[in-house]
DNA sequence: TTGAAAGCGCTAACAG
DNA sequence: CTGTTAGCGCTTTCAA
């Protein structure tokens, strides 16, 4: 049925390792004529190789595996495409899967891929299996974290700077002059991302002359709804609130529509600075004045680094990368001009 | 150093077809006590079966490989959300590509796929391949082509509506009371997705007494920046037009901007309909009336259909399944409540 | 109820 | 310059 290496080498007359060193460019040691005749024959039977045996036999498969915890925030596609683009630069091809932020889905995957003997992962953890990142990398299995912090673990990161981040955003509300700002975050112990921007937000207002006491952090459940109505409620009992600084860009387009229904004016009632740089950003009423972070490089460098990793003779010391988060600022926070 | 079934089979001081036989469920013939003993050893020694043999030998991977074309747009993330639920599901792994629109990475990937003997493959076709594609289903190789048809192809599809969708549209414009309408296309001749739209615009036209003279067919090249100046320069020429029907959820924001650089008031001066649902459109200003396709719809009934085939013992007949698109309408149309 | 042996398609050490 | 040979880790017939 299917043409295999022997066939090849039967129908040119060679043995298999003749046609094999072909395929691999091992052909300093052929003779031209030998060589064409192969590639003829290769052409002529419309063979091509088998990797699942070529991976069996040199213990290896040239393929990476992404673990991502979400797959209906557009950020992570951003970051799957620099993972993707660094891949076929590389020679790499990818499998994917989705914990869906289940640490059991996580766990499950991880090891399927170990089992499928991937080359190596990429992670967004889920930061709830702490034993298997710790055995990964006492195993000494190359893989490398993304995106989020795993508190005491030796492995490779690649993060943004949230606190600077949070920064970036509490400074630029303050200096246009909003005195009460709060910050608007997601209810997850687990998840370094989102108490390093309310880390950032604190940090920032303190530095800033506020007392702690002027501080005002909101948590909400992640999920449909919630966000609106918890906007609305906070700001019935705090109406004076000048600001909101989102620390999630779907949390954003909730806290905006809460912020609409109360007829309250972006930015002349109340400033707003999402985090995460959209598509629709900029299309928003105001445009939306965010925080970026680089995902499409996180996705690249991270790739790039496992496969480093990869083919790395010795081993080498876990290696942290920090991106930096930029303030594209835009009209929703009201200083658009004045910055 | 990697634990193998033979270390196993020796460490429990049984062979390894008997380990086999345990691992993979066939202990209808073994002794309890010997199953036990096998899966104590397992335990004990953390061994984990190598998949890459099992498929070697077994001749199938259990993997199937999705050819995306395009990783900027949200709407394939939902796609792909689907097909990942599905192989959990199913017990597949997915292997992703990207070929970007082009067909020579395209044509790469899918060989790249095949000699990694994924079980099946899903597209979303370039439609520039006609030999390849053909060739695939001459060979009885499992795929699916989603959302673009290929002309002539005789293989599993699963597409929207297009045309039906467009008509969906039009037919609200006109109702709304709108005469001069207008719909936007990116250019491209290969793909039957954006042909389709504007053959549904021109249907629902005709079909609402319009002549063919009042069509009014905007092409544009797909790239940053062209759109919003086509529609600025476009309705300044035709300032009387009082609709606009975008036939890509991208392009839409970029109407919306030229529309708003024109200092028009949507739907009051020109009201709009855009395709595909998004998570932004109910948070602009207005809310934006969508042609919603079902994405997730989409991943998932390819993949199953896929699978289907894969594990079929005797061929199919190529089926083609035709989802139906739906309009949600918000304020963008001018007709939110009197439909 | 269990095991021996063959072999999936490929690579590479070693020999000629 | 080319071929022989021995596996990679697993499944599966066939025999015991």
């Amino acid at each position: 049925m299917k043409v295999t290496i022997d066939d090849v080498a039967r129908r040119a007359g060679v043995s298999k390792t003749t046609v094999s060193r072909i395929l691999n460019g091992n052909y300093g040691q052929t003779t031209e004529e030998t060589r064409n005749r192969i590639l003829d024959v290769i052409k002529e039977m419309d063979y091509s190789p088998n990797i699942v045996a070529k991976s069996l036999k040199s213990m290896r498969t040239n393929v990476i595996g992404i673990v991502l915890s979400n797959l209906k925030n557009p950020y992570w596609m951003t970051v799957l495409e620099g993972v993707e683009d660094t891949c076929r630069d590389l020679g790499y091809n990818l499998m994917i899967c989705n914990s869906d932020e289940q640490p059991e889905m996580e766990m499950q995957y991880i090891k399927e891929f170990q089992m499928r003997q991937v080359d190596g992962i990429v992670i967004n953890p889920t930061v709830r299996n702490m034993e298997l990142y710790a055995k990964l990398a006492s195993d000494n299995y190359p893989f490398v974290v993304i995106n989020r912090k795993v508190p005491g673990l030796s492995a490779h990161h690649v993060v943004v700077d949230n606190v600077k981040g949070a920064e970036l955003a509490v400074n630029h509300l303050v200096r246009a002059g909003r005195k009460k700002v709060a910050v608007f975050v997601y209810r997850n112990p687990h998840v370094s991302t989102w108490a390093e921007r309310v880390e950032g937000y604190r940090s920032a207002m303190l530095e800033n002359g506020f007392a702690p006491g002027d501080l005002l952090i909101c948590e909400v459940e992640q999920g449909t709804g919630a966000t609106t109505e918890a906007v609305i409620r906070f700001l019935r009992q705090q109406p004076d609130v000048e600001a909101i600084f989102s620390t999630n860009n779907m949390m954003t387009l909730d806290i905006i529509k809460g912020i609409k229904e109360l007829r309250l004016r972006i930015p002349d009632d109340i400033a707003i600075i999402g985090y995460d740089e959209t598509v629709w950003a900029q299309h928003l009423d105001p445009p939306l004045t965010t925080v970026m972070q680089p995902a499409y490089e996180m996705g690249r460098i991270s790739a790039k680094m496992l496969i480093k990793r990869i083919n790395a003779k010795r081993q080498q010391k876990p290696e942290t990368v920090v991106l930096e988060p930029q303030l594209i600022v835009r009209a929703s926070c009201g200083a658009a001009g004045r910055v």
